[in-house]
DNA sequence: ATAATTGTTTACGTAAACGTCAAGATAATT
DNA sequence: AATTATCTTGACGTTTACGTAAACAATTAT
């Protein structure tokens, strides 16, 4: 059966979580992402994650739904996102709301727009590119003699 | 006739200077190049353009030769090679030097380096695009109910 | 002569995304 | 109990390419 509008749309059905995601902390965690430490307290510290649980210690505890928001986080970085631009998206939305739903279709214009700004970036690059070669070839020509230096 | 290997390749070889570069401000040449004041002394700054001349009061006066050697850096910069890089060409050879012709096999090769590199940029966003829009297209799907929401 | 413009040096500020101590508290291990 | 590992909160450092302001000198215009 597909999905009934009844379902919820949760960071989970994005990342299909399959390993057991036990309650960790922060090293712990960090290395299962490949990240360091302080990245995961910047990311607290700018508002990206919630504050999350705290031992008695106060030592950091991440559950099973913190680590699937940091995964998210992580994922939309890859994508090339700024931290910023997600920000716009918890602005907007609650991102640590459990239901993604109303996050999504902004998230899909987030997406959108990147998506334009990489064409852009592809092309500059490309003319860039040709420019560069074209630069190249004038001076290996005058290098080489075969051009004259003076119009 | 065509450049003998007698004749000197100079900044101006490369440029082909037309109009008539009088010696000027930094606020003019600023102005002319479309660039900042503050700019022109950065470069002076870390090392990038040698002391200019020096008026009575202390101004700086740009000569036609300095006029050339900031465009050359502007252009370098243009083409995406970063200040840093550039330090690299005035460390190995003296930009200085009004003889050209030693510094440009080492300026054809962090061409050829920067073109590499350019290459390899628009490969990741090519890669990068690919993958937005799966991600993108995933989550469409779902939000539209075409795909299972668990595995 | 005064005002306005342009110049000078010095030096701190900015953005992005953390890195890297420092100093101390807990927790786990031996 | 002592050592070791991991945690905590500041808070300053890093990179790149300048922006911006302060305080003052010199030149040009009125």
């Amino acid at each position: 059966m597909y999905s009934s509008s009844e379902e919820k749309l949760t960071y989970k059905a994005i990342f299909m979580t399959t390993a057991t995601d036990k309650p960790v902390q922060i090293g712990e965690l960090a290395k299962k992402l490949g990240i360091t430490t302080r990245t995961i307290r910047y990311y607290e510290e700018i508002g990206l994650m919630g504050s999350s649980e705290r031992q008695a210690g106060g030592a950091r505890m991440y559950s099973r739904d913190d680590i699937l928001r940091l995964k998210f986080i992580l994922k939309l970085k890859e994508l090339g996102i700024s931290l910023k631009e997600m920000h716009e998206l918890a602005e907007n939305f609650d991102i640590n709301n459990q239901n993604f739903g109303p996050l999504t279709p902004k998230l899909l214009e987030i997406l959108d727009q990147h998506i334009g700004k990489v064409d852009q970036k592809i092309a500059n690059l490309s003319s860039l590119r040709k420019e560069i070669v074209a630069y190249r070839t004038r001076i290996d020509d005058i290098l080489q003699g075969r051009q004259p230096l003076v119009k």
